[in-house]
DNA sequence: TGATATTTGTACGTATGTATT
DNA sequence: TAATACATACGTACAAATATC
């Protein structure tokens, strides 16, 4: 999977940033790749164990980065291809 | 105040569009004009009788619309000025 | 064909933090 | 010292479209 670190809900960086920030660097690194699905919002719910409007949140700023699209009823992907 | 149409939340457009539409509304008919505040959020939940969160969710179309521009803990203004 | 599960979209309410007035 | 206002986060519920059985 992801998380290649854990959520800080302490930091001055707000979760929804962080998990941003996890699948932003799993991406540029390759292990996500252009037209890859990221997981699914219930997946990133247990996996980063915080509520689905905070993953929402996250899937939402990587979409207004261009960073992935997201198809309703399917999900989101990787962008670039 | 802006209101010139109530919300139908049978219709098939969701509420914070057409919330949207009516202060888009609002502005293109000079009724708010760039430099001016718009409703607060607390006014808008009032007034259009919804919950906050549907009310952010309008304020943040405007904005990536860029009709509105918010600044934090101030508000959110007409854009163009 | 029909029923069920999955997944995103929308909406509700509530709470806490931070900055400004 | 409040009161105000936005930012973030929690949980819950239902709808719509798609996929699966």
């Amino acid at each position: 999977m992801i998380i290649t670190r854990a959520i800080d809900p302490t930091g001055p960086e707000p979760p929804y940033r962080q998990i941003a920030a996890d699948i932003r660097a799993a991406i540029e690194s390759g292990e996500l790749r252009p037209g890859q699905r990221i997981p699914t919002e219930s997946e990133l719910v247990e996996a980063y164990e915080v509520a689905r409007s905070t993953v929402r949140r996250t899937v939402r700023l990587l979409r207004e980065e261009g960073l992935i699209t997201t198809v309703p009823q399917r999900g989101s992907y990787v962008a670039g291809r």
